[in-house]
DNA sequence: AGTGCAACTCTTTTT
DNA sequence: GAGTTGCACT
């Protein structure tokens, strides 16, 4: 749109690209945002806008993200533009599926008080109902059942082994459904896929979810996977190539989303590119507005960017250009091993502080959490100060964990991991034969109990011998104590605190939703009230502290997690621990209390707060704003800019492993280009030769990634092994050279072992020889008989192939065979008399 | 039932 | 290297 007009002032900085975009309403819109683009800003000048501009209400927006920092960045800064789009309904994918879920939660047959189960929950979940596999596998088979959700598959589906090769399979799944509906709780793909369920299945929540939301917007949508586009089709109405055209009379939502399908990186997790790829087919009338301008990085690191992912195929295509021209090539230096890679970085901070800058204006990006170790240990000796983002998760923690359990317990007596978990937590000898008999009985129709434990414990305790009976009966009453603490049950001798369920409608009489004979009430499994949607989201821990809200009246939340630390015997057992140990798990008790404090007494405060930590597990104590230089995987960096950044290991076998091919190479890259164009001003590769990687060192070549780029791009500052200085300072050009043939070997490294330091331009010969004991690499590698595709028999396992050698400095190589039975083992043959090649 | 030791698997990446 | 599992012993 031309300027003829005097824009107001939140619109007049816009550039002619986000102007369209944001002022665009009517068909569906599809924003192709590039890195740095200013996506989050039309995002949410977009939601003003229609606020402000078209007479919107607020609650009527919904606008889903994927991460929770992206979904508070979102509210915040809309909110700052209007007032009023507080409002609007702006959250995570999942948090908006809970959100749902909660007000829906009969129809959904789920408890409206319902918990969300982690992996780990998952699996034991499936370990309890399936012993016969073992704990890993079931985390595995648990790793494939969330992908089935992903993809909306139920275990019914016809096309089923999307997810799961072994047809064995479909039966695990519908068990561990099963188990799953009889706790009453869901996990995260639940959160997408019983939404979509509901909606397709119930017109009446139907008609009313979409009378609410006349418009919707996805952020990043890159990353939704087939579930999350079920979900926003049945949400918006439209955009169903034949059923889902019902007869509502309601017309489809204006539906936009936005996007780079250069920045889809979560294809393990089920996010299919061809949801962005296609939309224009999915959503006729699709109209495009692409955002290529670039107000983050110099234009020499998106040059670098550009040729890499230049090499995917199946793009929309973009080409961004930097508002900043100019500004110097990215470095690589190529180093001798992690030590050398951690000093590197280490003087890249410190430079950046003589210079004047921050701590915090660099980030260090690894591909896998691993690679921090390096860095953490060397970090403090050296005082730099650094922050890890995303690792070290204060909720994973298992002292965390376990008074989290005792709380979902709380609300939910069918939270049957909850309960094996902390039955016997900490020691009171029952023991795991007395632990499943407690969840036979839970799970006997005959008994009817309902699924729920403490019932079941309840009544079973006598059957049960000598200490794991009184230590059943102990348990029993902290838990009593605790739900009359929270108003759950009637407390003995005190005022009906079950009637301060505030803001709910009251509890029906309904003898059914009373199980315990301890008087442990379930939630009503009531109908929904026509108006539910109608409630404004709730806040999360973070716009509560901002708020500086307290609950008021009768007390915190913080003093039930208390006394459920002092009654449970947990928060002695930790304090004695830590004294054994030098551990700090007691001040991780007072912590998660801390944290409990900014909620209600409440069934309703405690619910708010699990979910909250449920689905938000990254949330550290404090958002610590001291100048810090950031540690963070590459997968973490989205969204994120730094002035300085260094993007470490970038190295074949790491970075892409060597077994990622297609699809998987080319989300790889994805990632690469991802972490390239979080630089503002410097961007620095590293590359190592040695790698440690499991505890052991192997001899690693560049990635593939790096000769994708054109060797006048890019500076090369070379190995500069102790402290020798650059390898031959003169003619880029020849050092691209090398390093492009150093890639191809990069790709075959297989069939050249031994002969991996060819890519290291700074080697030289005298180092590379000195590691060689075997003399020439060439010819000691046509001498060994350990090569990929050779055949070999060994005593154990029988005849195989080897598919990968790997060498390494001390150890000979290391070989990877996989056998005729299917398993794949790895050898040292200079160690190892079992395994023999064969002739072939 | 709980402890101690040896062996084994695993690694991306996260809502 | 780390965390977990399985086994034997107390």
């Amino acid at each position: 749109m031309p300027g003829d007009e005097s824009l107001p002032p939140y619109l007049a900085s816009l550039n002619p690209e986000q102007l369209a975009a944001v002022r665009h309403e009517g068909r569906p819109l599809l924003i192709l945002a590039g890195a740095g683009s200013g996506k989050t800003r039309v995002i949410t000048t977009k939601i003003a806008w229609l606020v402000r501009e078209r007479g919107y209400d607020p609650e009527s927006i919904l606008a889903v993200t994927f991460t929770n920092k992206a979904a508070r960045e979102m509210r915040d800064r809309a909110a700052s533009l209007e007032p009023a789009c507080a409002r609007a309904v702006i959250r995570t994918f999942h948090s908006f599926g809970a959100w749902f879920l909660r007000r829906n939660a009969a129809a959904a047959g789920l408890d409206s008080n319902f918990t969300i189960y982690d992996d780990d929950d998952q699996a034991t979940l499936l370990h309890g109902a399936l012993p016969q596999y073992a704990r890993n596998e079931c985390s595995r088979i648990v790793q494939s059942i969330a992908r089935a959700k992903d993809f909306g598959l139920e275990p019914d589906s016809p096309d089923l082994s999307r997810a799961f090769s072994d047809p064995a399979m479909r039966r695990v799944y519908a068990i561990y459904e099963e188990r799953l509906r009889a706790t009453g709780n869901v996990d995260f793909g639940d959160l997408i896929r019983l939404p979509a369920k509901l909606l397709s299945g119930d017109e009446a929540i139907r008609r009313r979810t979409r009378q609410r939301f006349r418009v919707i917007l996805v952020d990043e949508y890159q990353d939704s996977n087939v579930a999350q586009f079920e979900l926003l089709r049945l949400l918006a109405g439209a955009g169903a190539p034949g059923e889902g055209g019902d007869r509502l009379p309601v017309p489809p939502a204006y539906v936009c989303v936005v996007g780079d399908d250069d920045q889809s990186i979560y294809r393990f997790r089920g996010a299919e590119v061809k949801n962005i790829l296609s939309f224009p087919e999915l959503f006729p009338g699709t109209e495009i507005v692409r955002l290529e301008r670039n107000y983050r990085s110099y234009q020499s690191i998106l040059d670098v960017a550009g040729d890499v992912v230049s090499h995917n195929e199946g793009r929309l295509g973009k080409e961004l250009r930097a508002e900043r021209r100019g500004g110097r090539p990215p470095r690589l230096s190529l180093l001798e091993d992690q030590d050398e890679e951690t000093r590197f970085c280490a003087r890249i901070c410190e430079e950046r502080v003589k210079a004047g800058g921050k701590w915090g204006d660099v980030a260090i990006l690894y591909r896998t959490n691993a690679q921090s170790l390096s860095f953490e240990k060397e970090f403090p000796r050296r005082g730099i100060p650094y922050r890890i983002v995303g690792a070290l998760r204060f909720y994973d923690r298992e002292e965390v964990k376990d008074l989290l359990a005792y709380l979902a317990l709380l609300l939910n007596g069918k939270d049957e991991v909850a309960f094996k978990r902390v039955v016997n937590k900490p020691s009171r000898g029952i023991g795991e034969t007395s632990v499943e008999a407690l969840c036979a009985a839970a799970l006997d129709p005959e008994l009817g109990h309902g699924g729920d434990l403490l019932s079941a414990s309840a009544a079973e305790a006598d059957n049960l011998r000598g200490r794991a009976k009184s230590g059943l009966r102990e348990f029993l009453s902290v838990v009593k104590g605790l739900r009359a603490a929270l108003g759950l049950i009637a407390a003995p001798g005190a005022e009906a605190a079950a009637s301060t369920r505030a803001g709910d409608e009251p509890a029906p009489p309904d003898a059914s939703t009373s199980a315990s004979p301890d008087g442990a009430t379930r939630a009503p499994a009531s109908a929904q009230p026509e108006d539910a949607l109608r409630d404004s989201p709730p806040l999360d821990a973070r716009d509560r502290k901002k708020a500086g809200m307290k609950p008021q009246g009768e007390g915190s939340l913080g003093d039930v997690v208390e006394r459920l630390a002092r009654d449970s015997g947990l928060l002695e057992y930790h304090r004695g621990q830590d004294e054994v140990a030098g551990t700090q798990k007691a001040a991780n008790v007072d912590e998660l209390v801390n944290a409990a404090t900014l909620y209600p007494r409440s069934a309703e405060g405690l619910a708010e707060f699990l979910e909250t930590i449920e689905l938000d597990r990254s949330l550290t104590a404090e958002e610590s704003t001291a100048d810090a230089v950031t540690l963070i995987t590459m997968h973490n960096t989205k969204g994120l800019e730094f002035p300085v950044v260094v993007a470490t290991g970038i190295e074949q076998g790491l970075f892409p492993r060597d077994d990622d091919e297609g699809e998987e190479l080319e989300e790889q890259r994805r990632l690469f280009y991802v972490a390239i164009t979080r630089a503002k001003d410097e961007l620095h590769l590293t590359a190592c030769r040695w790698r440690r990687i499991h505890g052991r060192l192997f001899e690693t070549l560049p990635s593939r990634f790096l000769k994708e780029i054109a060797p006048d791009k890019l500076e090369f500052a070379g190995a500069g092994a102790g402290g020798q200085g650059r390898a031959g300072g003169s003619g880029l050009a020849a050092q691209g050279g090398q390093l492009s043939s150093a890639g191809r070997l990069g790709g075959r490294q297989g069939a050249h072992p031994g002969g991996g330091a060819g890519g290291y331009p700074g080697g030289g010969a005298g180092a590379g020889a000195a590691r060689r004991p075997g003399g020439p690499a060439g010819k000691a590698a046509e001498a060994s008989p350990w090569r990929a595709g050779q055949a070999v028999y060994h005593e154990d396992y029988g005849s195989g192939v080897i598919i990968k050698v790997q060498p390494t400095p001390n150890s000979g190589p290391l070989v990877v065979v996989r056998f005729e039975t299917g398993k794949q083992a790895q050898f040292f043959p200079k160690f190892s008399t079992k395994l023999e090649p064969l002739r072939g």
